[in-house]
DNA sequence: GTCTATAAGCCGATAGAC
DNA sequence: GTCTATCGGCTTATAGAC
């Protein structure tokens, strides 16, 4: 790909995750990839379609980690230890994505969503539904699955929040004790000790 | 409070909450609330305390209905029950709510999201927070307390998308269905039948 | 492939009449 | 308390030179 069109993904893939739409204009991106304004429309016809764009760039080759790591033949509790781990180093270190994903809840029509889980997440949800399925074969596992989904993305995007909760502490934003966490909770609830 | 500033709270709140600050124009807002876009400078200073008067009004008197539920001397796992349903239903039935919260998570700085945790959460998290501490005196109640609000905020925000991912049925969007769900997660995780 | 220049319109905010 | 009119600036997008 052109270096120019390359960059221009980049930077507005950044800018929107950060800024939201609205909040992003064709000068900031353009800047940003140190170019003029006008000569973002020789790589792209809009916005628009510079948004969906970047969004597509931005999800290409995230997932093939998790699902290489999770096929393997340990038990499926320590998959699940892997799964939630690789998912929070994952996200974590990915913030311009996590954003883009609760911007696409709020804001993504059905079209945009159905991209979203066909061309970014089918794998890895397969890969985590089946976990599910076979760690909790009396469970939904669609649900199951997005239970998941939830607790690890909230939990990362509440970091900026939980300091102000009760009983919040700095400790509470390391991805150990989330990891740790998440996993006990999924594994056996809060009653058993 | 005087009528006008009133419904320009309500129509700002709602503007707000779903197309996000910089989409929704000061013009947009006067429009829904029948007035031209220079009146509502009689009434609020500028578009951001606009905001701030918009998202505080939408927050007022949201939490009394669970709080006042919640305490009864019920044994603690109907006491979770009955939250987790409460809290499906308010925040279903209020959506403008929802997305202000995931607006902040993502734009809000860190006095927005302070005055969030002790104007809004504070009673309802302190509730939450010491209900998880009496059903789980092992796990951290502040851990336990944000994935209570992430599985019921993401449940909810993410049936948008949940007909796309794998084994997704209409049936998963239905509350009682995510309440039941939701409650055995927590209560027994995913391994006990 | 990038530039300058510009069109056409929306933005937040203000001034002043009523 | 609401209006009309307007300012200066920023927006997306296009035209045409290089």
């Amino acid at each position: 790909m052109e270096p120019t069109r390359e960059r221009l993904l980049t930077v507005a893939a950044e800018l929107f995750a950060e800024q939201g739409y609205a909040g992003t204009s064709m000068r900031k991106i353009a800047r940003a990839a140190g170019i003029t304004q006008a000569a973002i429309y020789h790589h792209f016809a809009s916005k628009e379609q510079l948004y969906y764009a970047a969004v597509k760039f931005l999800q290409e080759e995230k997932t093939t980690r998790v699902t290489e790591q999770l096929a393997t033949d340990l038990p499926a509790e320590e998959r699940l230890k892997t799964l939630v781990q690789l998912l929070l180093e994952l996200l974590d270190a990915d913030p311009h994505f996590r954003h883009i994903y609760f911007r696409e809840l709020l804001d993504g029509d059905e079209i945009r969503l159905c991209e979203l889980a066909t061309n970014v997440f089918a794998d890895l949800s397969h890969v985590i539904e089946g976990l599910m399925r076979e760690l909790a074969p009396h469970l939904d596992s669609h649900l199951t699955m997005m239970s998941v989904a939830g607790l690890v993305f909230h939990h990362l995007e509440a970091r900026k929040l939980s300091p102000f909760m009760p009983g919040g502490k700095s400790e509470h934003s390391e991805l150990p004790v989330l990891a740790d966490h998440i996993t006990t909770l999924l594994l056996k609830g809060v009653r058993t000790p």
